[in-house]
DNA sequence: AATGAATGAGATTTCATTCAT
DNA sequence: TATGAATGAAATCTCATTCAT
């Protein structure tokens, strides 16, 4: 039913709906973001809405898409100057780049994850895994010792769900008790350290 | 010492429906969940409802009470028996048992988490934290060296919210990639290899 | 989702839904009756409507019911006073019968059924089919003779269809070229002249 | 004599237009055929729709009018190959004829019927009744004994009515209980037989 | 002439909350 | 106290029609 833009005034009217979409759900949560409050932000007619959209789960989606495909390609670009330093250091950075990718744009993307937009997304964010995994590939060429590693995707599994849901929660709360230098420090060594001892225990 | 009747049958009509609220959320969501739902479900008149609950949210409200007050009391209980076994044992151990309390009463507190209930309510699970702390307190005093170990405060923030949220994702996941059992196992040792080797660094 | 009625108030509230429903579509048509219509000429609330009701069709479906009703009920009444008489003036007293519901209440049935209400409502319908078969099957019991007559099922399906819609479109004109009272006698000649002839023929 | 190719361009976009009305209206009935459907279907954008029809409704009238003029030009065309034969053969054959318009373009014209395209459209249809007419007085000519018929018009209102409408509900039948043949050869026996017996007992 | 884009107006439906008994 | 009934307010979605190029 939904129309593609065919002309560059429709791209742009598209564009500034799910430009709309974020800013609301943002503010108000996604319950809270309504078709009417999304077309007024976006300066346009509800029915506009549905000229491009079928309803509102699909502005969601493409939402999440969006957010889903910058953090894809900020790991790919930081991927090349990650995979020679140790791996605390490469996830002390990751973990920056990724708080930095979340603050842009008035927190657009820390908001609405908070809001649990992205939840329930998990064919949204197959990219991103995929990134990480190539990563983590590219990272084991320079540190070849990892490769006797046990349980490495069970670990993976937990630290990258770990660090995501404590940067999103860490980062959500107004009045933190620490730093955010110091948790990303301390999701690093949590890492590092695990690697380390595993390392360790393995060579025995 | 028997309450009188009338209090005594309005505490089984309130808990009632704060056990419906429980059935509506896990079955149809935060949003989903409607008032004449919970009514139905806790076998009294839509009206009634009020004349217990403020409103909507107080019946959420005193849900994630329940929640944060059974999980206190869950790790009160069990405290005595983790203080003197190593953090990693001990880690497991809580990993396991909060498991199966979240898996109680066909899962209900595992889909009301899921939902997102309990987002948002920071308030509520003080409670848990304070236990928790309380718990490492004592494991601490059978464990002295732990003493040495630096920022406590932060790494407890990440290990805690860590194993909450990735089990929470885990759990919810209907085909895991691998059993539950590696998982706890995996957190443990995140935990315990992290103490290990924070201990050897402090040490040298 | 919808309530049944269980106190007098509601009941009411309920019949005049329907009553509102009936002048709705008399006035505006089938799609030109909205909701909100409905519910002011009720002089209730639109979310009332949907206490009593799951959406519009099934209002709808409910007059097309008491429709039905209403002429199986007269059927039914004049079915006694019908059967000794010829089968013309059996034809020309159940025309006259029906013209009188179809204008009862400001011709509340006939406008509605212009408007094609009831069309497409083949099994709300079932009951009129029934009652008329039984007056045929009586009368036919006092008249022996029409025993004979062949084909019946097909022309019982003929003069009901004929009668009926021929009825509807001539009540309907503003401006008939000539009077119900010449249209009644003559589709009562229609088959009373076909009996006979048919009945000639077959004896022959 | 050729039209300039602008005229007839626009004609073949009129046409596709119409065409795609009843398509839309078939398919979907009256209020279900949306301006963009019928734009989609006739291959053209829906601000073109409004450069050929003033509105919607302007469509559905062209429609009836298109629908009427190939009754019209049926009737005209059959007409002298019944004035000969008896009523009864006509009425059966011009049935037939009917029916088989209806069905052309994949009963284009008995889904429009059904649908309720041509009610309340008296206007469009007086063609119609005026090729019935002529017909009528042509076949009189070669009859002459039916001039002696009383209350022609109010039998003729009632023939033509009770077969067109009885010939819609039984083809938009998909489980009649007998076949059209049967239909047909009732009708004509219905008006036959009435004739036959009228021409006896004015007679006596 | 042709049309993609835009929308005002209004439709149906939902639901937390209040009313009245 | 208990609750069936009622609803205001607002949500999503639709569509004939107009605009702008």
């Amino acid at each position: 039913m939904t129309r593609n833009p065919k002309q560059e005034r429709a791209r742009l009217t598209k564009e500034s709906i799910v430009e709309a979409g974020f800013i609301a759900v943002a503010e108000k949560g996604v319950q809270g973001a309504t078709m009417r409050q999304i077309a007024d932000l976006a300066g346009v007619g509800v029915a506009s809405l549905y000229e491009y959209f079928s309803n509102k789960e699909a502005i969601f989606s493409v939402m999440s898409e969006r957010f889903s495909d910058e953090i894809t390609q900020m790991i790919k670009r930081i991927t090349p100057s990650l995979v020679r330093i140790s791996i605390t250091d490469a996830i002390y950075k990751l973990t920056v780049e990724l708080a930095n990718l979340l603050r842009t744009n008035d927190s657009r993307y820390l908001k609405c994850a908070t809001q649990g937009l992205f939840l329930n997304k998990p064919d949204e964010l197959q990219s991103v895994y995929k990134a990480l995994i190539e990563l983590f590939s590219q990272h084991t060429l320079y540190h070849p010792e990892h490769l006797q590693l046990k349980r490495m995707n069970t670990m993976a599994y937990i630290f990258i769900n770990s660090g995501v849901f404590t940067m999103l929660r860490f980062m959500s709360n107004p009045n933190p008790a620490f730093s955010f230098e110091e948790l990303a420090q301390g999701m690093a060594d949590m890492v590092g350290h695990y690697v380390s001892k595993e390392l360790e225990t393995t060579a025995q």
